[in-house]
DNA sequence: AATGAATGAGCTTTCATTCAT
DNA sequence: AATGAATGAAAGCTCATTCAT
């Protein structure tokens, strides 16, 4: 899948289109101090505790400034989150590619690794995401749409499994698709933004393990553990 | 489980108690309207958008009679939410009891049934309730040590599941109680909250076979259907 | 001099008499206890930081107890501030007696231990009421003019002294009442509100011989110890 | 004395710097708008009677200006008391010097003379100043050690006579020199705040005559005068 | 492009006083 | 006499946004 595909997080409000972006080099700078400011401070304090006269001092830039190059805080918000989103994307690309033929619980393994990954390198804006989701609506809706997005392509994903005879047909591929994605992006949530105890790599191992279990997919490590037991019996 | 043994969901600041203890007939009707007022703007703007204001005008008393009976909106929220959780065990008990012996899966079924009923009936409260957990850092601590509590609850059934040879011994009680319970609290907030369209019964369905799926579990209504479809064939 | 001479310290609004005061021996009590938790409470916080439910609170009363017996704070604390100022007149006049014939300088003296002694019984009042005096006209206006009579009197008494040949006619009588009362009464509150050291007795003699040395009068310490020295000179 | 000795009558919070540095022109005026505005306000009704709002209104800029400026009434009021304080210093500097040689109570005559002066002409503030420092536990600590200041360079004095001989050396120099200080400016106090009535002249005559009896020093006039009256006798 | 001053609505909170019982 | 609930004006302060330069 190519970035392109993706929803983006935010849209703008419709009609009222983004403000004339100065393109100087100056103004291209500006812009990116304003956003690295912006970035860091939602970080620190949240989304609500952050004033855009923060905002502003943070960047060294007067006040006034900020509505040259953003309309509003929300704007410059959607900004912030839509460069997560890249970033997210582009550590789930980095996750090393599997050899053509390999097992699907490798790929869905490998998935969930590069899920985990790119949330633990933004945890905090994740953390803040979720927060300005819960009272701005126009954010809620884009990432319910995003969301079903990436359900929807799961839900194909288990259904052509259980035209292959993979998974049980009395699972409802819609259901699974969104409930084992909410286990994992909220297992992620819980240890990474609300930081309950865990360790990475098991908890993908584990995360994949209930998640193939659960579709009745066999899962790689557990395969070969078994292979190998046998193997060492006979 | 007895409600005695949960954790509140909220804890006035030490030392600082309530303001009210004298209460009249008359004093407890106003106490109540503005509690009652208060749960209704929190349901339908959220907590950040409803002002005390907003509260004592609603509840029909002079914007200084709320704080009569409360020291901060803060402090009127936690008595919402602990009315909240209240109602939600409240729903869970409410379920039919199940006649001794029956399948495990038949137990969890009942417990993911009675969560979201409660879920349902309390649906935009909990939605608020995730918002204010975002930027409040008590609240948040009270839920963190509430969901522990739950975890841990679960994870030693499925450690005793472990022992009784019900359960693979691969899996890791911790993560499994955690991730499935994020699964099916995560779901509920998907569906009753954002909206996502679904059928409660289905979903209660769904969400328990990929539950005991995930542990490796029978699930009675599939093990019925085997059954069922074996007696057909024979 | 009688207390019945002195203006009283504080007069409540013309036109509009006390409140009806109840007369029963339970009515009296809880008015008293008024009065002594208003006290306690203007000395510890102040006039300003003092608030009639605070007062109510300590009286163990019910707010609106306490507008059964004043009419507003400022009536409690005119009740307080008369207290205060009889308890004044009784420690001045609970000096010791000075044998009829005593040198005049050993009557200012005594004067001067007797207004530091009762100054000191009461500081904190005295702060109470000097603050008060800076924001209420009425208690400043009975200040003055309570501070007018023993001005008066005391320039009464420079007089006759001057026409005695005893005080320099170049002394204006009214100026140095004023001035050297203002030393006095300043004096106390330097040391016995803002807390700057000294030693009570040293500055009764200190404040007299600088009292009698501005008007010329000998400070019978001074001419006892020349005149023993004499004495023993000889 | 060069004003850096004197101890400033206000110290901004610790840390918490005033808000200002970048002041335009347009800024500059506002700014001052504000501090005219806000002594003009704290004259005519005192300190605890002006609201910010009163002082914005005054200013004719919108309520949140003020805060652009100051961050509260009292940073204001700090402002507004040290403009009084340099006012005062000033008028005393402004008395005519004294040829070189000039009797002592010549020069404490003029020094009595530039008090009485320099408070006459902020005779509102002073009183105003008095009174915050009533409840203002900052205000009253800075003026404490203002007065402290002040009063040990006059011990020092006293001592230093007391060695020339010219001063008894009963008289404790710490005592005289905080109780004629009390004097001077209570009296001044009477005077220009409460209003009592008096002429500026005679009272510096007065004033300064009781001040050189006290310590036994000759007054300049008074020698004067008997030495006239001596040669027109002869 | 940038500046920073200005705006003003809006929020929380306090408290002297009145009222109904 | 006493209660305590209710009132509502008023205060301090914040901040997203607009404006004049």
């Amino acid at each position: 899948m190519t970035p392109a595909d993706v929803p983006r997080l935010t849209r703008v409000r419709a009609g009222s289109s983004t403000v004339t972006p100065p393109l100087t080099a100056r103004g291209a700078r500006t812009r990116a101090a304003l956003v690295k400011a912006a970035r860091g401070l939602f970080e620190r304090h949240g989304y609500v505790e952050t004033s855009v006269g923060d905002i502003a001092k943070r960047a060294r830039v007067a006040h006034g400034t900020f509505y040259t190059y953003f309309q509003s805080k929300e704007e410059i918000f959607a900004e912030v989150a839509d460069a997560l989103q890249a970033d997210l994307l582009r550590a789930a690309e980095a996750e090393p590619h599997l050899p053509a033929g390999s097992p699907l619980s490798e790929r869905i393994e490998r998935a969930n690794r590069g899920y985990l990954r790119g949330y633990e390198e933004n945890a905090r804006m994740m953390g803040v995401l979720e927060q300005v989701a819960t009272f701005n609506p126009r954010l809620a809706a884009t990432r319910r749409s995003s969301r079903r997005f990436y359900v929807q392509r799961n839900a194909s994903s288990i259904r052509r499994w259980q035209q292959e005879g993979l998974v049980d047909a009395r699972i409802d591929a819609a259901y699974a698709a969104s409930a084992l994605g909410s286990m994992i992006d909220r297992s992620a949530y819980v240890w990474l933004v609300l930081g309950e105890p865990f360790d990475l790599d098991e908890a993908v191992v584990q995360l994949t393990r209930l998640y193939c279990n659960a579709l009745g997919l066999p899962y790689h490590r557990d395969v070969e553990e078994s292979a190998a037991r046998r193997s060492r019996t006979t």
